[in-house]
DNA sequence: ATGAAAGCGCTAACAT
DNA sequence: ATGTTAGCGCTTTCAT
């Protein structure tokens, strides 16, 4: 009786070679596929290779190449759909070409973080992605993957740190927004009032600036990225006696927990309030009403960051900057 | 000029070595903390490490080892919360022990989820849990990867093979969702609707199977698990000009497209329709109104799990089920 | 308690 | 075109 296929010895490359009666360094070509041999010697190896369920252990070639074909992508928060979305998004591009994706969320917490570094770097991954949970303490965690291995910053980026970096452009996004209110907006039923998060982010950051530049007498709120924080934002406005304005948020988690609270408190969006988010996660289209909102171009930003990957060179300190276009998707929240 | 720390060579554990003037086996001694060395000696290793800021190759280690001290999550898709509040549960849980879990979404797509098998297989992980797409088709990659590393089946199984499985038990949370609708609902003015999603997997089914138990004369429709599904199924009930009942869904996801079409037609929930989901993902909480659904307990999943893989001999036959208890969660959208 | 040396599985010089 | 061999970085016998 055979015993259980668990636990069996593996079946190396050793074993194909006395298959099939020849040498390993013959397996390894065979293998390549791209390296000068015999036709009809390729035809057998392969067969050796089949019939006995070879499998490359990719460990060994690892360590012999000394390159992976895996790159590290470290996210803050796999529970934020944008994460989770743009995660999915730069796995499906990598694997085209065969490259693994490795994803370690680090819960928004920098220990973590740094821990999930140099669990990358430990691993030899050949590149990084890093989306730094916070925009002046992650330059620790992210000053340790440059030095040693091809480090990306993703959607955010550390203050000070001369380092390639792809995302989208914040500004002109909420400049679309600017632009949509100027067009459809009476502010005089309807002030701006600001709500940000993410202080402590470039992007949050960024998004937050752009709108007081342009509504400095808004009143602001300052928070996180998080439905919770949108939620009680959202109950310091009402207990101001405010009833009605355009409630513009620096990300749909945040808006989706506006609307949430608006609506629970019996105010009508967009008749009393407009609503508007950015990210244009996948919930934003059926939350109730549906979310006006910034689209980010996901896909463009996984192409980029391929094409940052296997461009830039290793030891190069060349730092470039990739800012994507994003789009104003309007919906009912504030309709036109 | 010292060069760029990018693209230097590495240190490795020779290095150190001749930096402390052992042997590199002291080193590794040194290094694995719990064999029998002088601590003075071990101290001025220590010192040498800090020094060069060494840093174990794990590449190397795994190869002598063969043990990676990762694991493999295979989940179909991520960007469905409950997945990736479940990946996230599962990282949580093995990261306290020094083992990375490492992330493929099969993005619900048979030959992917076979391929990350594969890549997994090949990268030596010491454990693979998956979230088979599909109770049939995934047969061939929960085979191929329970043939070579030890495998767990997790939320979902594959029908009529032999392995371990850790999920939520799907007939006891539906007989929750049955015994409060025979509490709290009149079944004259709110017949119960059933939208099912999933069919192809063993949750979707199970979940499914015990509501037409329950209710056998409703009406069903069977879709997929996804927003999309909930709003089309909307949809097809309306068009029958039926104007309230109960809409018990086979997931949260559903659930929230459901209710976003009622409401985008002018339905109220929970006055003409109550909607109830399953999964209690982080948005049913937000939704408008909050949606009373079944809620996983995903914290035990991630900890039956993990104790699984370090419990359950690799080359056992063993099969084992851990199914655990869910709970009703009584929201808005279908109140006491 | 420490060092020398073998070898994990693989690829890439180098030799033939 | 194919085989022989060294060696990637590490841990672990086996000597001492």
């Amino acid at each position: 009786m055979e015993a259980s296929g668990l636990g069996r010895d593996n079946i190396t490359i050793r074993d194909v070679a006395l298959h099939a009666g020849v040498s390993i360094a013959t397996v390894s070509r065979a293998l390549s596929r791209n390296r000068p041999m015999s036709p009809q010697l390729q035809k057998k190896v392969l067969a050796s290779v089949d019939a006995l369920g070879y499998r490359p252990n990719l460990v060994g070639r690892a360590l012999r190449q000394k390159k992976t074909s895996t790159i590290g992508l470290i996210v803050p928060d796999l529970e934020n759909p944008f994460f989770s979305a743009l995660t999915q998004e730069v796995s499906r591009r990598f694997s085209k070409s065969g490259t693994d994706v490795l994803v370690i969320s680090a819960d928004n917490n920098l220990e973590l973080e740094f821990r999930a570094v140099r669990s990358f770097l430990g691993r030899q991954v050949d590149g990084l992605v890093m989306i730094p949970c916070d925009e002046i303490e992650s330059g620790e965690s992210v000053q340790l993957a440059s030095s040693s291995v091809s480090t990306l910053q993703l959607d955010r980026f550390v203050d000070g740190i001369d380092l390639s970096f792809v995302g989208c452009d914040n500004t002109a996004g909420m400049n679309l927004v600017i632009n949509h209110i100027n067009e459809f907006v009476d502010e005089n039923s309807h002030p701006v009032i600001i709500i940000g998060g993410g202080g402590s982010t470039s992007s949050g950051r960024e998004r937050l600036q752009e709108l007081i530049f342009h509504r400095p007498r808004s009143l602001v709120l300052d928070g996180n990225f998080s439905f919770a924080w949108g939620r009680q934002a959202t109950a310091e406005i009402l207990s101001k006696d405010i009833r009605s304005g355009t409630i513009v948020t620096t990300a749909d988690v945040i808006a989706l927990g506006v609307m949430s609270a608006l609506i629970t408190n019996g105010h009508s969006v967009p008749m009393d309030f407009r609503v508007i988010g950015f990210d244009d996660v996948g919930v934003a289209y059926l939350a109730n009403p549906t979310l006006t909102t910034i689209s980010q171009p996901l896909t463009d930003m996984a192409d980029s960051i391929f094409s940052f990957m296997n461009t830039v060179p290793q030891s190069s300190r060349i730092q470039a900057r990739k800012i994507l276009g994003p789009k104003l998707v309007v919906r009912e929240s504030s309709p036109a």
